[in-house]
DNA sequence: TCTTCTCGCACATTTGAATGGT
DNA sequence: AACCATTCAAATGTGCGAGAAG
């Protein structure tokens, strides 16, 4: 039996915070690369950490998504992310702003991404489908935002950007892209650690949210052509492919230069909040009866804004997130959502899903 | 045959070094 | 010498589409 204190006790021991927290990882994906989770998809199974138990963070703490205007439109949809064997990006971003922390503690923010069911789907008339059992996933892959650890205040001054956070669909990949797999179901997770230094990574206080606007399938091609659309609208970096320029190739660089450096593009360049509007959300919605519940009902993660009204045509829309402990993921029924947060008890707040488990999804 | 994945491509932004002006 | 703004090229991030793989 491997001695998981050894594994840590690497990331301890690296000189400057940032190598401990690549040694941290290191180590976290060492576990899963030990424990491949062939049979059971829970980390406290195989990790034999039932027994531990892990402080939380004031409850105060407040997390909210920043562009949920656009994660919303993605959602509604069903949002795809593109996975690569390189690594891919995340779009839209995954962007937070925090409040209530303590401004004189050091935290460690993580980023992670987690199964929501056991199923594999595929895209038919224009709607995902279960098209069999999930294949295993492979936790403890977690990216640690660059700026980690430091205080309370000066992750407060201004909202969190994890744009440098990849995921893949190969294994071999370096540990801090995640990986994920191709017609899978998932939900991106936030972890916040207390930790003043790197020996109190594993046993600082610990929170985890969960928003609910950011489930997406990956997928290595968009099946979805509304998706495409809407990233190719909203990611500056698809803007050669918007109608008015796409394939016009007599166009200098010189020229491009000038265009890209006017004074209106810059200042529209990343700001989410802007963005182009697209079709009418509901008009695009699936009421296919054979669909499964793709999309979770859109629920708000942000505090001051109202809750959309409930879509007749969307019937089949789950609301699995809005109730504690409804389900069990490692039951035989297929048919369950997995809740990443088995054990626990998961309560809804304005800023986010909150799990007051105190040991059990994110192991480190 | 169908679905899914990979790769090279064109077009875009980002980044950082080099340059010039104050 | 130091600072700032601009220019430029390389690196990187996108989706597309053809073809490969299973």
């Amino acid at each position: 039996m491997l001695d998981e204190n050894n594994l840590f006790q690497q990331a301890a021991v690296a000189s400057s915070a940032y190598a401990s927290m690549a040694a941290f990882t290191a180590a976290a994906n060492m576990y899963s690369s030990f424990y491949p989770t062939t049979t059971n998809p829970d980390p406290n199974h195989y990790l034999g950490c039932n027994e531990m138990q892990r402080e939380r963070l004031d409850p105060k703490v407040r997390v909210k998504l920043e562009g949920l205007d656009l994660w919303k439109q993605f959602h509604s949809l069903g949002t795809e992310m593109i996975i690569t064997k390189n690594g891919r990006r995340l779009f839209p971003t995954f962007r937070v702003s925090v409040s209530e922390l303590d401004p004189n503690m050091k935290y460690m923010f993580l980023l992670d991404i987690v199964p929501v069911d056991d199923n594999r789907y595929k895209y038919q008339e224009s709607a995902w489908v279960i098209s069999g059992k999930a294949e295993p996933h492979a936790y403890g892959r977690y990216f640690i935002h660059p700026d980690s650890p430091q205080t309370g205040e000066q992750w407060m001054k201004q909202s969190i950007l994890f744009n440098k956070a990849k995921i893949t669909n190969n294994p071999m990949q370096n540990p801090d892209q995640i990986l994920l797999n191709s017609m899978h179901r998932y939900v991106i997770r936030l972890h916040i650690v207390q930790a003043s230094d790197e020996y109190s990574i594993r046993t600082g206080p610990l929170s985890t949210y969960t928003f609910n606007e950011t489930v997406f399938i990956a997928v290595t091609a968009y099946q979805n052509d509304e998706i495409k659309n809407l990233k190719i609208d909203n990611n500056p970096f698809a803007k050669g492919f918007r109608e008015p320029t796409h394939g016009k190739k007599n166009s200098s660089k010189a020229l491009k230069r000038l265009q890209s450096s006017l004074p209106l593009d810059k200042s529209t360049k990343y700001d989410e909040t802007h963005h182009r509007l697209c079709k009418s959300d509901t008009s695009l919605l699936s009421s296919n009866s054979i669909s499964p519940p793709i999309h979770q009902p859109i629920v708000d993660s942000t505090y001051g804004h109202p809750e959309p009204e409930a879509d007749p045509t969307n019937f089949n829309f789950s609301s699995t997130y809005q109730q504690p402990l409804a389900y069990n993921a490692y039951s035989n029924d297929s048919s369950l959502m997995y809740n990443p947060y088995i054990g626990s008890t998961m309560s809804f707040s304005p800023y986010g899903y909150y799990s007051s488990n105190n040991f059990s999804a994110p192991f480190f």
